[in-house]
DNA sequence: TCTGTACTTCTCATTTCTGAGATATCGCCA
DNA sequence: TGGCGATATCTCAGAAATGAGAAGTACAGA
């Protein structure tokens, strides 16, 4: 409740042209914590990044043949859903995929506006090959905490994360 | 040290397309917060670009200059190392800045391949005018955890993001 | 049945950013 | 002093993705 500025009130700023900003503990805890995932968000994805590229492909392609891999065919918009892009963008992204011969469309029998992706058989093997190298790299990226600290922070992340998509908590995926 | 697959071993695959995975608990929990925390930080980008979009800004610029505001004048390295962007991004977001005339370049007495970033007086007055909202808004958006858990989840997420940034631990910024 | 609204994917112009290389400068060391 | 590797920024071609809108389809209610 109380209003607080630097942790040294009566220090000087360090520049002439700097502004002290003053925030409730709430606001400045929040604010601190989104710069502070920001920044571990970036510097994990480089890794990762790092590591699909040497496969010639980009992250974001990287999330759709993985979830394709372990979920089996999925239609464009439940796709669009899970690695949270636009509606250009899963296009985009499935059209590059299906020029590489990963991944290939397939009409929905019940609905004729939806189309399934779903893995070719070289998508599959190429998910296969590179998913448990790609899981060490993320491992090794993270393992600057424990991994039971790993699942105490994922947990507040799901419910932080569900309430900031707008999606009502304590619904299971 | 155990090897699970799925909570449920026995149950067969959703879909016969789809593949389960072996995964050491370790490797598995690394795995799971990645997905959990770009969710996470996905949804409250989003509500916080969507804010900083009303003034017509990318979430980039506005890191820009929060930070000159906060800091201020800073070399474009060091603000490129903050916001963690490529050498031409830096180069083109300072740019886009200076044509909207929030920030200006400054020459570095001491070294002459070095240039400062500082804000203008209406890069002053913008950031003042709209950090204390957008600051509420990225409050609201991590409203699912309590202040308390953000504090830890940050303190966490710190030092796994210093690992994965490659610096050493225990170093205080 | 017909109508209107909502949904699903696709198109495409534009925005945002990357990454390799160019240019200029610094500062160490023989 | 002069050479030279390291550093700081800038240039630019192109990659990656957005988002507004189009086209086609589904479906509930009059």
């Amino acid at each position: 409740m109380s209003i607080t500025a630097h942790p040294q009130t009566n220090a000087p700023p360090v520049h002439p042209e700097a502004h002290a900003v003053a925030l409730d503990d709430a606001t400045a805890a929040a604010l601190r914590l989104w710069v502070i995932m920001s920044r571990a968000h970036t510097a994990v994805a480089a890794r990762a990044a790092a590591d699909v590229q040497r496969h010639g492909l980009t992250l974001a392609e990287f999330g759709i043949i993985e979830a394709l891999y372990h979920r089996g065919p999925m239609l464009l918009g439940e796709v669009q859903k899970r690695i949270l892009v636009s509606s250009g963008g899963i296009t985009f992204l499935v059209d590059r995929l299906a020029a590489k011969g990963l991944v290939e469309r397939r009409n929905c029998e019940t609905d004729r506006r939806a189309r399934y992706a779903a893995l070719t058989p070289q998508g599959t093997a190429l998910v296969a090959d590179i998913f448990p190298n790609h899981a060490a790299v993320v491992k090794q990226a993270m393992d600057g905490i424990s991994p039971e600290e790993q699942e105490q922070v994922a947990d507040l992340l799901r419910d932080m994360g569900r309430r900031a998509a707008g999606l009502p908590l304590l619904a299971d995926s």
